[in-house]
DNA sequence: GTCAAGCATTTGTCCTGACAATCGAACGAC
DNA sequence: GTCGTTCGATTGTCAGGACAAATGCTTGAC
């Protein structure tokens, strides 16, 4: 009999995929954006396949090195799995976000909750051996320290103190008190790459209690947390508490192979 | 004046850099491997250049797409960052170890604190609402259970609750008190892949701090996971409660531009 | 009927070649 | 001296081709 073919379910097919050359937006870029809204949009349903590289490269007038790009950004997303021998499934699962580098701030405003902040102190001092050595710089240098307070609906919500290496970023108490601390970091130029973080409870002392409106003794979440931007400095440390019943860590986790 | 080249501090020149084409391993990660094994070394220091990739594929006889993919790796996992015009640099940071999806027994392990494992509770049951739709199974269908009480010097550590798929996996009592779920998951072929967690605190209730060894009202640390593996499918519902005078989750995150 | 071998399909790896975009430094005009 | 400009160096993007390896189905042998 002739050659009959597999019978696949290339779920591509009828999907409006189209790259614009004239852009400056990268070919592999500007689909993998494509798909990954058409994931997003149910419109590549969990499961189904993605139609193999050399027929998606040949229908879009790409090559399969610009496809094969576009398609292992989105598998490193975790979207997307490739079998050999067997071709591109959409992921099947709830996971949709991958993980980022959580900002209370833009948490809270996520949420619809119009976050409020008070500053309490911001001051340069001479760091501490505990923030030098986070920071990875001389102990006694001069750091600037901000200590916040924010709440949520007119509830506190949690105590930030942060310190920051001296002279990174111009700490203005009143865009302090507008926006979010990371996102100030972004607008100045500086790209956040990695954190490191610690994450514990323990029950609140008497005047961190009066501070966020808990009882004494009440659990607290705890957490520290040493930034680094994309050349591996230290910009930033931050020792934050939050009211446990106010407030719970999500995020998600992507394991590299 | 004739052409200076410019001060460039090739680092990896006097390194021992070689690839072995009998070999099953493919070049570019033979390559990442030992570059990273450089960096950990710290025969490649902090902020060294790592010489252009043209002239890195020619020394090794390799072409410049391979070598770009052996360093794309390392980007990906934080140890290098390459800037256009001026070259790929070893980060500059404490940052080593990317993150992982942290396992509370080799955690433990690795601390050298031998935690030890007592099974509470290993049984089938109809799936709750909530472990229904964590896992993705239809409510009411079989489940597996698994508590567990953790210990590490014979100091409990903490309290597991595992619900797992029915038939993913054999879930032996004995093994689960010998070795970590994790491990078995992995020994059973089962590749994890990402996890949505959520980190909170409370105070503990009556039970489960006698279980716990720690007073009424004490100070937690809970944590909800949902673990999923390489093809999206959840393979994992955890609820857990560690002590919070005793544990507190380390982890490092990697932003992704 | 069952199991092994073969085959088509698909991704994985690797090569060569080309041009664009960006960065840093040297250079020159003022 | 100071400020643009130019230029070399380096990574970013893209093309097209070739072969290897794994998978799953089909076919054939027993």
């Amino acid at each position: 009999m002739p050659k009959q073919p597999r019978e696949t379910t290339d779920a591509t097919a009828p999907l409006q995929l189209s790259v614009d050359r004239a852009s400056p937006v990268p070919l592999y870029f500007q689909l993998s954006q494509q798909l990954e809204a058409a994931i997003e949009h149910g419109t590549l349903t969990p499961g189904s396949l993605l139609g193999n590289e050399i027929e998606l490269a040949g229908r879009l007038g790409l090559s399969r090195p610009t496809v094969r790009q576009a398609i292992q950004s989105l598998v490193d997303k975790g979207l997307l799995v490739r079998r050999r021998g067997v071709g591109t499934q959409v992921v099947h699962s709830q996971v949709k976000r991958p993980l980022e580098l959580s900002s209370l701030y833009d948490d809270l405003e996520a949420a619809g909750q119009r976050p409020a902040t008070r500053v309490l102190r911001n001051v340069v001092e001479p760091a501490s051996a505990e923030v030098a050595a986070a920071l990875g710089v001389p102990e006694g240098s001069d750091v600037h320290l901000v200590e916040r307070l924010r709440s949520a609906h007119g509830e506190p919500m949690a105590h930030l103190r942060n310190h920051l290496p001296a002279g990174l970023l111009a700490l203005d108490t009143g865009r302090l008190e507008s926006t979010g601390l990371y996102r100030m970091m972004r607008n100045a130029g500086i790209t956040l790459h990695s954190a490191r973080q610690s994450v514990g409870a323990r029950a609140a002392g008497g005047e961190e209690a009066g501070l966020l409106g808990e009882e004494e003794g009440a659990p607290l979440l705890t957490m520290q947390r040493t930034t680094f931007d994309d050349t591996g400095r230290a910009v930033e440390f931050g020792s934050h508490v939050y009211r446990a019943s106010r407030y719970a860590f999500e995020f998600q986790l992507l394991v590299r192979p």
